[in-house]
DNA sequence: CTGAAAGCGCTAACAT
DNA sequence: ATGTTAGCGCTTTCAG
């Protein structure tokens, strides 16, 4: 492995010259510059971040801390982050929580401390003021995604403004009686998709009742048995359901259809998030695009590290969209 | 933040005895080690990683290559990679091949290269001579999972094993019309899965045929219209379909419900994975466990990397086992 | 068992 | 525009 010396020797220049060649800092005429990249392509040279890292104090890489693995929607946050990082020469290296208490505390105290991350990405996670203590003392630029973290610049969607339009779309189509699928109705602090909902309901001159809403795991089975929960009573049953995630919302359907209904002429469902399996399911939802949202969350944390201008990009609020399918129809009567 | 050298000060010894203490290395007397470790704590002394990696050629990192995010093996052998790592002091940095071909060249032509990872892990990798000349050039140990790779250990199941015994169930069963869905027949080389299927009718005595076997994309989607094909004539329908994944294998589930057909009255189904929706669908399958694999490509690293006796451990072939569910039955007959 | 000192490979003043 | 020269913060001979 040849180093920044033999790049030198070979270009008839110092080393000091190489690295600013390669690096596009400071001045190198021309001439020089490309002596010096033809040098270091011959010898098949690359740069060891190590020794970069510890001359600049960068690192050239990011770490993304994310509270479990295999959810879909984490997954493409951090592709979406991934390829963006990518694209700007950096790598990132990933802090998952997942593990128990032990290894949560782990991260927090000894590996995100080790100066090996120039930034961190928090995808959806909820902190202690301790955790959040550890991330600030890093003293480098945070953002979250996601889910709001106090203290931190987030970026993410308008969760209650989502909810709102899924049910307005729901009311829409003449449903009165409306179930909520997902957190619980007291839970403190309130998630903005539960208000989302029912600021839909009140607006609409709606009734809201606790009978409507359903706790549930947020995961397929949770929406398979929340949703059995509410269909159960043919009497009282709700016209339209509105789960907080996708999955949910799929076992929402495989539910009617287990219960022998037809959605959506006797139940309309709607979700969040536009899942990958969404379509196949003729879910209907609002779809926010995770992908994006990591890139997105790059983007600020590269305007951070590397002030482009007086005006910081702003954090604009992230697009979301309805995707009618065919799990929601006119209310029956 | 603190350096070593505040750390030498406060126990009053040299930053070389810091050093040795803290990492075990050579000779210190018990009084000093704790005298350093006290003084480090009270200081609230992180090494720095990349001064280490500089000093030392060795970087606590490892990188992990996947064909893309959002898979559930993926997803789960980097859960079980990652918790291991941890466990032994190293960082994860992810290297997600899922973003066209210019990322992928990008992460081997540059990414690999820098000298910031001790060793790779590559999930399910199917690469380049090229690719895997880079791979080689790194001069690190290299472990694959999930797939093998010419000239690279790998760490895996033994698909045509397990394809069998998911055919062994079901022929057990009395089923003797049994499909394949996953791959194409003449797949060169062909897969693991359909050759444990194909061997297990022939050990049986049943026929195969090409009628039988039905390519679909390995996504739930892909197993439902694979399903719908094979199920949709009545009088040749199979009496079991064996996926070649779970997802696949729910895919025909719902599909064979969509047709009228009763799971496992009339068709029995069984994939491989266990995947975490199996069970929620009844799913009877072949469980292999990908945390597992990711922690033992760890381990045989780690092996690697800290020779720890003369005798490496063995690369044992990784269990798998027969999980039934509701979604075989006895053959109609 | 401990300390002094020479690097690891690169970058960033400071000169020229 | 380019070269010289200190480091970055740690590890590791080599002495003592």
């Amino acid at each position: 492995m040849p180093g920044i010396t033999e790049v030198a020797a070979l270009a008839k220049v110092s080393t000091a010259t190489v690295s600013r060649a390669l690096n596009g800092k400071g001045h190198v005429s021309e001439a020089t510059r490309r002596r010096v990249q033809s040098a270091a392509y011959e010898l098949g040279y690359v740069i060891s971040a190590n020794a970069s890292a510890l001359a600049t104090g960068r690192t050239k890489n990011v770490g993304v801390v994310i509270p479990f693995l295999g959810r879909w929607f984490f997954s493409a946050v951090i592709a979406g982050a991934e390829s963006a990082l990518l694209e700007r020469g950096y790598d990132l290296t990933l802090y998952n929580l997942g593990g128990g208490r032990d290894e949560r505390r782990s991260v927090f105290e000894h590996f995100l401390l080790r100066k090996r991350v120039d930034a961190v990405i928090a995808v959806c996670l909820q902190l202690s003021a301790d955790e959040v203590g550890h991330l600030l003392d890093l003293g480098v630029p945070i953002v979250g995604v996601g889910a709001p973290l106090p203290g931190l610049r987030t970026v993410g969607v308008d969760d209650a403004a989502m909810a709102r339009v899924a049910c307005e779309h729901l009311i829409g189509l003449g449903h009165r009686r409306i179930a909520h699928i997902g957190a619980e109705r007291d839970s403190a602090p309130p998630t903005g998709r539960l208000l989302g909902y029912e600021a839909a309901l009140v607006l609409a001159g709606l009734p809201t009742s606790a009978a409507l809403c359903t706790a549930a795991d947020p995961t397929l089975p949770g929406g398979y048995r929340a949703a059995q929960t509410l269909l159960a009573d043919a009497r009282a049953r709700p016209t339209a359901l509105f789960a907080a995630s996708d999955e949910m919302a799929i076992g929402a359907i495989l539910a009617a259809h287990d219960l022998g209904l037809d959605v959506p002429r006797d139940v309309s469902v709607i979700g969040i998030d536009d899942h990958e399996l969404s379509a196949f399911f003729g879910l209907s939802t609002i779809a926010q695009f995770p992908a994006e949202q990591g890139r997105r969350a790059v983007e600020y944390l590269m305007d951070e590290l590397h002030p482009r201008g007086l005006v910081p990009v702003p954090v604009l609020p992230l697009r979301f969209e309805l995707v009618v399918r065919t799990s929601t129809g006119a209310c029956p009567d």
